[in-house]
DNA sequence: GCATAGTTCAAACGGTCGTTTGAACTGGAG
DNA sequence: CTCCAGTTCAAACGACCGTTTGAACTATGC
């Protein structure tokens, strides 16, 4: 196996990654992110211009493959019959744990980013997000809707809004060190578990 | 209407709840605090000691009445015949919400401070949060086994936390300015439909 | 070899952070 | 009035923040 060099510009998104995932952004200095990158302080100015840029470089870098994933699916899914809201659900869920939880602990890295990010307490952190799965939403909504023709826009909506901030608690869960007591999945289970869960809620829980 | 003064330190609590509310740990100055609770900024290390003192004490304060309420709830339930898994949804879900969503404004930025406080991107942060509802989390999850007989202990912790997180979720939007599409639902019907939500999950989704 | 664009570097910038200090004020007890 | 514990205050502390600077280094094209 050979491995290309990386450049500093690469380090940097990669220890921002790391740390922003695991400090949040406010808690995260540019200092710790370069010195652990073995660069120096400037270059992040140099190669991005400011810190928030550097972070929305990341979030960028992170979320194009599972974006990328996800259009994949919804585009084959329009493309043969109406799909079931598990076909959905599954659309969505595992491209965000799947393609990330299946590569080792840099996956798991990235999956803890990502899933910070979307719940990060700053209100211009979250739309740096927000942004990046925005064209992606408008789709799943239709699309959703369509699969569930008995519940009410707002119906819809509320569980796509469920949907997505489980997905992301688990995201942001990856890499945890087993906390304490709470549950141990094994992670190759995880994304059928969560598939289960919201399928379940979907069918049956999205009266009003 | 006789409104008793506030003393400097139950302003800085307040203030403290609606800054850490909406701006994280992190990303909030003691400066700031102090200047809105028209306080010097020594009085919270004379009230409180640090600045993770004072978020510790709102915290505290903040979610006493919540695990009052759910405490009630599951001393009357143990008390009866064994409550099936909405009534334990129930007296879990709703003091987070009822409590605290019926109580206007004020009640919304206690809400939104709890929900962001349990998803901090610290995990010391979010330990203040652990430790303050941990008592209360045993009872619930020895509770939901037994209401759940076929699921695995994995499967009810994995409910169990999927409950929490998306309970935190919907605190953390009260207050939010309806953010876009994103969809404004009643708020009295919010308790409502979340339940609704978690019951049909449970009931169906837990088969692992 | 020389010029040139791209990149890295140590050092410093002004500003803000949480915390501490010691004096000033407050109001009731003796 | 005196005293004293409780509280507030302006000011400063050292540390760290994100950003900028201008020189030094690197490598490629001529």
């Amino acid at each position: 196996m050979e491995t290309t060099v990386e450049t500093t510009r690469e380090r940097l998104l990669n220890v921002a990654e790391q740390r922003f995932g695991e400090g949040g952004y406010e808690g995260t200095s540019l200092r710790a992110i370069t010195v652990a990158a073995a660069a120096n302080i400037a270059a992040v100015n140099y190669h991005f211009g400011s810190k928030e840029a550097l972070l929305r470089a990341a979030v960028a870098r992170a979320m194009a493959p599972v974006n990328t994933e996800r259009r994949r699916r919804l585009d084959q899914l329009e493309a043969g019959a109406p799909p079931t809201p598990e076909a959905l659900i599954r659309a969505f869920v595992e491209p965000g744990l799947e393609l990330v939880l299946r590569r080792g602990e840099r996956g798991a890295l990235i999956a803890r980013f990502i899933g910070r990010i979307a719940f990060d307490p700053s209100r211009r952190i979250r739309e740096l997000y927000a942004v990046e799965s925005e064209p992606i939403e408008s789709r799943y909504l239709a699309a959703l809707q369509q699969a569930l023709p008995k519940a009410s826009p707002d119906a819809v909506a509320f569980g796509y809004m469920n949907m997505l901030g489980l997905l992301a608690l688990h995201q942001s869960q990856a890499l945890s060190p087993t906390p304490g007591a709470a549950g141990p999945e094994d992670p190759s289970k995880l994304a059928e578990n969560l598939v289960t869960f919201l399928v379940a809620a979907f069918d049956h829980g999205l009266s009003s």
